[in-house]
DNA sequence: GACCAGGCACATC
DNA sequence: GATGTGCATGGT
């Protein structure tokens, strides 16, 4: 398994070179971005990160103290806006009660026991959770998406139907754990998977299938 | 107009 | 524990 998982990797990262994620500046503003791209196109997101700029409002201490239609307004682009401003502010509550509203108290924190600790903060599930850890705390946890589930289902590595947890077990138990490598991989699933491995299988030029 | 997009919580069986 | 449903905008 472990040759299969660094055969796709390599084949990837040859093909599409390095990706250069999280599209985003600083670590509160992936965190903002993982909780607003749930089941959303990344460009709506942009649109809706842009709006609490604007507004000088992407920080834990603004989205805590700002009125809910407020913040629905400015996130609005990003879909789902009233469930998504729901977890904004669950997030920061916890953010600043529990860390401080500071990153620095976050990175202290050992990653599975933080990682727990996200789970619980409503609306924060395991890929989100795994986002924040490793593309905002740059801790080695490997993120699984639709992506990474198609495009393993669909190369007959892994059953669509399996949990997050197994899928993510997968990686973790084989690769190093290394957060250059997660971070690497996980963004040219979501490149394959966008370019490629669309959900009407057609694979006509993708470089796994070569 | 249909389909899709870096999910998650909640209800029901 | 498995399965279904609501949430919503914007690009193709």
């Amino acid at each position: 398994m472990k040759n299969v998982l660094c055969n796709i990797y390599k084949k990837s990262y040859s093909a599409l070179g390095p990706q250069h994620w999280w599209p985003a500046n600083g670590p509160f503003e992936v965190m903002v971005g993982a909780i607003l791209t749930q089941n959303t196109n990344w460009s709506n997101v942009e649109k809706a990160i842009d709006n609490l700029k604007t507004a000088q409002a992407l920080t834990a201490v603004a989205i805590n103290t700002m009125t809910v239609s407020r913040l629905a307004g400015l996130i609005r682009p990003a879909g789902y806006y009233n469930v998504k401003t729901k977890r904004l502010k669950s997030f920061v509550d916890f953010y600043i009660k529990k860390y401080g509203g500071r990153v620095g108290n976050l990175k202290k924190c050992k990653t599975p026991v933080l990682r727990e600790e996200l789970l619980n903060v409503h609306g924060i599930g395991p890929e989100t959770a795994d986002s924040i850890l490793l593309y905002a705390l740059e801790k080695p946890v490997f993120v699984i998406d639709a992506y990474t589930k198609r495009i393993l289902s669909r190369h007959g590595i892994m059953d669509d139907s399996e949990t997050y947890d197994s899928f993510q077990a997968l990686f973790q138990n084989v690769l190093p754990l290394n957060v250059e490598l997660f971070n690497e991989y996980h963004a040219l699933f979501v490149r394959i998977g966008k370019e490629f491995c669309k959900p009407t299988p057609s694979c006509s030029g993708c470089p796994l299938s070569e």
